[in-house]
DNA sequence: TTGAAAGCGTTACCAA
DNA sequence: TTGGTAACGCTTTCAA
């Protein structure tokens, strides 16, 4: 007896029509023409016997699996998430099906995972930051093509790129001086974090670049988080230095020196100034809402997708990459 | 010649190694005892040529993926990320992969959705909420197994169960009237979706119980969103109508809403206090941190995930569905 | 236009 | 313990 969840197959379809598996795949395929007496009896089978192709079968048959892989980090964080919908808008029209796996920022698991989805057959994996090495994702890529987000990175099999962070930072912390803003103090992301530290890097060049001497007591640890952040104003609050305006590494760490301000009765943006970095969804209501730098993920997401199938179906596709800007919303007071 | 994503097979393992694939396969899989001599040219065969067993292939045998499908509606919305991450926590040590597909809440992509799924021989399906029909889950289970979240449905392959918001919003409403609130409104979410209605139901009940006369004026339509809470709020204010509290069908509602208040000058919780209801991460962050209802989300998706692999292996386990309560934190002012 | 048969990479049964 | 072999469900070549 044939369990409920299975369907049924190509053979039983041809014998219930009598005619071979091999017209049966063909009419439903279209691969070649069918009669039409035939034609209708197969049809007649298939609506019967509601037959659906077994797509494992297929995809031993053809070697590929019309999979790819993602490697994410968190599930629960919008910057992943909306990279995988662009992902997803652009792989599912092609046919292809997402298989996510979260490697939760550590180099071990991250790399069994991506052991995984080879195993899979996955046809491609998208790999999102995270901490493996960049030479492991070489040596993957010798097995599966790869596009990694975040990296700079290259190879027959293998496409890589990065935001420009340094850039986007840069034009953040000019944006502050412009509004006249002199004092101006950072929280910084994890010092590991490459993005992080390009942030910190554009912070301070452009302090440079405008004249203005850095004062190491305005750059405080943060995490990315929004706790950190909270903790990293409370320091700063503490140490007594005056500041006017407030460059976060991103937005949860704004949002958690906002609380920390408003506890303390602060006015953002009358009394402190603040940019963030990222642009979440949350950001736009915020109070006030957040002058932020746009991280362009679902864009990124997109150029991620055409990238893969570039690869995959090594038709090369020349993919540009989307900038990040400043948007400015409510909380940078220009000041004199 | 070979490509270079694809991988060697057991036959030439078996071949490089002198002997049966079938002995290989024994080896690999620990099926049964293989001599020292075997075992060790095996080993060493499998090592150069970097042999992993191909997926596919094992699937197709076994008539199994070891995958499940998850219909989700949107990969940006913590209400679905945080299940799948519970989801995924109980899945993947249990050797399931999860592929995943949006529904963006449309009865059609969804159907077509699960399809695919089916099509792809997943072992099982978690359906998170969305507008398919009960009819037709109950219609799919019949072809495998599914376990639904935001239904109340049962079959001999079929599990689905609901969060009680009825109960989780009478409790809030209560804890508003308890805290000196009289005059309390309300922003409702999507007319149309059952948890709004359950929440909307449970606050006119609650004010009721309390002895208090509902005012049609103080029910205000909203849509899960922030700028419908935002919007929401400018109608009540313009409506002259005056109000202590507001309850929100959920937090993004409540940070619209918050956002409103404050483009008034109207302090929370000085002169309104408002309460959410989901508890997204972002709440415990905002200016005042939110007093809202949690859902367990998390759980939810460790509870789907054990579900489902009761269903699937045969092995039904009561799983106990956690309940939602109510986190105080600082948007709630008591009055008198 | 159609069918027979081989093969995709595994696993498992049956003999040996 | 080991090998041969037949499936799993499909596609595709080769002949007819």
């Amino acid at each position: 007896m044939r369990s409920a969840s299975s369907s049924a197959t190509l053979h039983e379809v041809a014998r219930a029509a009598g005619v071979s598996p091999a017209t049966v795949s063909r009419f439903v395929n279209g691969t070649a023409k069918v009669s039409e007496d035939k034609r209708a009896s197969i049809e007649q089978a298939i609506r019967t016997l509601h037959y659906k192709p077994n797509r494992v079968a297929q995809n031993l048959k053809a070697g590929s699996s019309k999979t790819i892989g993602v490697l994410t980090q968190s599930f629960v964080s919008v910057y992943f998430n909306e990279t995988m919908t662009g992902i997803e808008d652009v792989m599912k029209p092609a046919g292809y099906a997402l298989l996510i796996m979260s490697g939760h920022w550590r180099a071990d698991q991250e790399a069994e995972r991506v052991e995984v989805l080879i195993g899979r057959r996955v046809d491609g994996v998208a790999i999102l930051t995270g901490n493996l090495a960049d030479r492991q994702i070489v040596d993957f890529s010798q097995r599966v093509p790869i596009v990694a987000f975040g990296r700079q990175l290259g190879g027959p099999q293998l496409r890589g790129f990065c935001l420009d962070h340094y850039r986007a930072a840069c034009e953040a912390v000019a944006f502050l001086i412009e509004q006249g803003h002199r004092r101006i103090a950072f929280i910084a992301g994890p010092p590991e974090h490459a993005d992080a530290q390009a942030r910190l890097a554009g912070y301070r060049d452009t302090l440079a670049r405008y004249g203005l001497t850095r004062d190491p007591a305005l750059e405080v640890q943060g995490d990315f988080l929004e706790s950190g952040g909270l903790l990293a104003v409370n320091h700063l609050l503490a140490s007594g230095k005056s500041f006017t305006a407030l460059f976060t590494a991103n937005d949860l760490t704004a949002f958690g020196a906002r609380l920390a301000l408003y506890r303390r009765g602060i006015r953002v943006p009358d009394d402190v100034s603040i940019v963030g970095f990222d642009d979440v969804p949350g950001s736009l209501y915020t109070t006030p809402p957040l002058t932020t730098v746009r991280q362009p993920l679902y864009e990124v997401g997109c150029c991620i997708g055409r990238m893969l199938t570039g690869l995959i179906e090594q038709t090369p596709a020349e993919v540009q990459v989307p900038p990040m800007n400043l948007v400015v919303r409510e909380s940078v007071r220009r000041l004199g």
